[in-house]
DNA sequence: TTGATCCACGTAAACGTTTAAGTACCACAA
DNA sequence: TTGTGGTACTTAAACGTTTACGTGGATCAA
């Protein structure tokens, strides 16, 4: 492989000549300089990434920890959208990315070791267990930090507005005057409580009175399991006229019930999701839902983690919140008669 | 940061000795040994990649060309799926995985110097325009290359049977009796006309003249486009009685046009998909369709392409194709009477 | 003429490893 | 005694950069 003695070689000049040209450094004559580069054209140099990194303690490379319990992997749209986002503004600003394991040369280590080991410039969280402490070693270490969904102390943050998603989602339902709202929301995260925070604070502002019937719990990422969840709401002797559902995923459990128990959209049964994934979007009618700005959420995570790596003293480790908007699909009806 | 040379210190020992112990070297006393791990502990040493990768010229980095033009990201199942199985299985193997863009420190570059620049030990081409000459500058260079879903010459590739499977999808419905049987295929790739040409063997061994009017082209990944060739067959003065779709995705715009004609699913007309997604499957009744075997298929891409950098000399450069399986959900008839 | 200034380049050390080759010491056989 | 062999290290060079500092020559003012 070409380097730059090569060049350097072949230009006459030193190495150290050859580095100041390549880098842009204004002591050079642009007679060499021009030399220099037609050299490196002709030759086929390609820096090394390594030897720059082990000179400069920078690899330009982001550590990514993405660990889904459930192994759903990319296939979550939320985390893929939002990681899809992240990469893109990392590789505008330079940065590649590398996901963080637990494997690295064979041998088990942890998030940090693995971290260190690349030397990262820095790491952002998109999608881990926050009670590992595996995971919380990394995120209070030497290392800037931005993590997604969860904040930290001292630490950067970018959190979708997930209380106020719901808040909204219900003064929306309200205002097409629904009353009998139920809440099938997901098993207990950060985020789940967050939106069901933002449930609660609905029902008080509009002093609503919802039965504990209608507030059930499912499984994250199952239908079937909401699927069960449904059919007991439909089965009460005064079942709800809307239901918001946990995610757009989940909801079709959902649907499946309300589909057998001979029911219409949004004729019979009035249904919300929460996420705005493709999919839903794709059925007749689409699915009324909240969508999360995962476009905005993984730009925001890249770029606030690039500016602690490349301004560590000016950027402070802010809490971010990013806001979604709501998606009126066609799911949700007009009441005109209150019960 | 600690290095070497302070454990060294530490211990009285030199860098070598260091390093050695720390390899697994055998010229090193079982004494000394304990001592320098100690030191490790203690002082918290994590080695340098970036200096390793300088002096043995391995990275322990394998890069990955996923450009989708489309921007789908890492949105679409087929490849997110694919991906998070080559990722499990190169960090198993002690590799972390680099995507390959063209956005070298801010600079314009092609995928291959980036490569370059990264000293990736191997690539694999996951998704990308095989036209593009950058992409083919990448897959024939020196650097080890794995491709999925398209074969190079003397080139390692993994290939998802698509001819066979659409071959036994038509097989499939024909077993259950249907003889009109439509395919709205997804524009022209080598991926979509392996599963034409799947499609037209099966007519051919069964011995079925399909009407031209039964073969229409869809945009690939748009459900509108597969919304409107379905309402054409539908319109037919002979309408089929089975449609086969380009991929479960794009179907669901097939299934809007169905339930708009107010047809029930299968007891009116049969569909059948491609792809295996999750959430075909949590629709009901779930989608007859073909699951494609995506995590042997990412499995495999690195583990070849592993085999390819370990060995360079043993392992030849094979195109090895992974079937997949019939998912026999609920959207088939069986029809009793030929027409 | 001298001395200061500037330009364009070279020198050399350093980053943290790995590894071929060398070496000091000891044990043991002849 | 000498020679041989093995063990447990050390030495030193090398990988490809970056960068603080040094330097020789040209220019120019006094």
């Amino acid at each position: 492989m070409v380097s730059m003695k090569d060049i350097a070689q072949e230009c006459g000049v030193s190495v150290a000549t050859v580095s100041k040209a390549l880098n842009g450094q204004q002591d050079i004559s642009e007679q060499t300089r021009q030399r220099i580069f037609e050299a490196v054209k002709e030759m086929g140099y390609t820096a090394n990434s390594a030897a720059r990194a082990l000179k400069t303690n920078r690899t330009y490379n982001l550590g990514i920890l993405f660990i889904d319990l459930q192994n759903h992997g990319f296939m979550h749209e939320y985390f893929a959208a939002t990681l899809n986002s992240f990469r893109i503004e990392s590789e505008r600003c330079g940065y590649d990315i590398t996901f963080i394991n637990s494997n690295v040369g064979h041998q088990n280590t942890s998030y940090l070791q693995h971290a260190m080991y690349r030397r990262l410039d820095g790491v952002a969280v998109i999608c881990a267990d926050y009670q590992d402490p595996l995971v919380q070693e990394l995120i209070y270490s030497d290392i800037p930090v931005v993590t997604l969904d969860h904040a930290f102390y001292n630490r950067a943050a970018v959190l979708s507005d997930n209380m106020n998603g719901l808040e909204a989602l219900v003064h929306y339902v309200y205002g097409r005057g629904h009353r009998r709202i139920a809440y099938i929301y997901g098993n207990p995260t950060a985020v789940t409580e967050n939106r069901l925070r933002g449930f609660y604070r609905a029902c008080e502002a509009l002093e609503l009175k919802i039965p504990d019937e209608y507030l059930t719990e499912c499984e994250y990422h199952e239908p079937a399991s909401c699927y069960r969840a449904t059919k007991q709401l439909l089965a009460l002797p005064e079942p709800p006229t809307c239901i918001l559902f946990s995610d757009d995923y989940t909801w079709l459990g959902g649907m499946n019930a309300i589909r057998e128990a001979g029911l219409r959209i949004p004729e019979d049964i009035s249904v919300v999701g929460y996420d705005g994934v493709h999919l839903a979007q794709a059925l007749n009618p689409p699915l009324t839902t909240w969508q999360q700005n995962t476009e905005e959420l993984g730009r925001l995570a890249a770029s606030m983690l690039i500016e602690r790596i490349e301004h560590p003293r000016t950027a402070a480790p802010e809490h971010v919140v990013v806001t979604g908007r709501l998606l009126e699909g066609g799911t949700v009806s007009r009441l005109d008669a209150e019960p």
